[in-house]
RNA sequence: CGCGGGGUGGAGCAGCCCGGUAGCUCGCCAGGCUCAUAACCUGGAGGUCAUAGGUUCAAAUCCUGUCCCCGCAA
């Protein structure tokens, strides 16, 4: 069985690198780009296996394109996965296997279709999800579903975690389906529509914490949101990431200010209960433990910390 | 050459603009007190101020090059 592989990140790297008892016979990975620090070119995880591999790469600005078409074609490929690729296929692209095309998605589908599965899933406190794997539709992630496997998400588990754990899960479960749609069994299920839910794209906006929110959700928003945007409130100006917390039970004060300092942290108070903050990052500084952060930066109770960054 | 922040005893910061004996909080060591509150009090060890040059009577502080770290933006 040929197999094209379309992937970009990470996720995609690790499925790849399990695909070692299937025969690819191509990569379509996004174009290289100038990004991060300095604007250096950075190549995805994928377009480095493939050159370590000697593999055909290709790296289409557009789907669309008859070029590309004409190029994935080339490839003869019996079926196309595509892992975390960054573009949405076409209905032309999905017509070129002779089989079909098949994708890694990071959640109990119907369920968070959409770019950010794991992050919602935990902004939501869910505590289960899983993988799937289904036949590309045209529509999103509403495609039948071949398997799919549930994972339990542990109450501290941020998505940083989940998704790391996801990988490992997912890149064996896309093997064996592999190897089963190779031999012919495995069944299609079409989704429940009416147990859809979406998982859009996670925004810089989504990450600015509201004190006046329960301590519960801004603990999902901290676990949820990274490693980008990660979630922020401001300190002096500047942007302070909170990267670890727990949520406390302690009364509350007006709402983004400090009402207990300790040797574990410092507790801010929200809308509902209290956030205990372990670890931060602040602008242009390092990570660092509350502790750390509490001696060259001394907090005083009643002082606030408001998201008032733009 | 995308924009910007930063490298100061083990940790986190101040000092730099306006050059002139290196400071704060924590930690550590010794001792005291005995504690609701990041416990408190006394004493102590520990620093080539990233690095290479330059200016100067004198540089952490001004100038230039290099290395490393971080945020934004994508």
């Amino acid at each position: 069985m040929r197999v094209v592989f379309f992937g970009s990140d990470d996720f995609a790297a690790t499925c790849l690198k399990e695909l070692k008892t299937v025969r690819v016979v191509g990569c379509v990975t996004r174009p290289d780009s100038r990004q991060g620090r300095g604007m250096k070119l950075a190549l995805s995880p994928i377009k480095n296996i493939a050159l370590e591999h000697d593999m055909v790469c290709l790296q289409p600005f557009s789907l669309k394109e008859e070029s590309t078409v004409q190029q994935l074609k080339s490839l003869q490929a019996d079926i196309f996965v595509v892992v975390a690729y960054g573009k949405i296929l076409t209905q032309a692209v999905l017509e070129i296997p002779k089989m079909f095309c098949v994708n890694v998605h990071g959640s109990l589908l119907p369920k968070y279709r959409g770019a950010a599965p794991v992050n919602w899933a935990i902004l939501h406190g869910e505590k289960e999800t899983g993988v799937t794997i289904q036949k590309m539709a045209l529509a999103l992630d509403a495609g039948d579903i071949i398997t799919q496997q549930s994972m339990t998400i542990g109450p501290q588990e941020t998505s940083i975690q989940l998704r790391d754990r996801m990988a490992q899960v997912g890149s064996k479960l896309l093997v064996r389906t592999l190897n089963d749609i190779d031999s012919g069994n495995y069944r299609l299920t079409p989704q429940q529509e009416s147990q859809a839910t979406d998982a859009p794209k996670l925004t810089k906006e989504m990450g600015k914490i509201d004190w006046g929110r329960p301590a519960g959700q801004i603990y999902n928003q901290i676990r949820g949101l990274q490693p980008w945007p990660g979630a922020f409130t401001s300190y002096k100006g500047k942007m302070l990431k909170i990267l670890e917390a727990s949520p406390d039970a302690s009364v509350g004060a007006g709402p983004g200010s400090i009402v207990d300092i300790s040797k574990e942290g410092f507790i801010i108070a929200c809308g509902q209960g209290g956030l205990l903050v372990k670890s931060v990052h602040l602008e242009a500084g390092k990570v660092m433990s509350a502790h750390d952060f509490l001696q060259g930066y001394r907090l005083t109770l009643g002082e606030g910390l408001y998201a008032s960054i733009t």
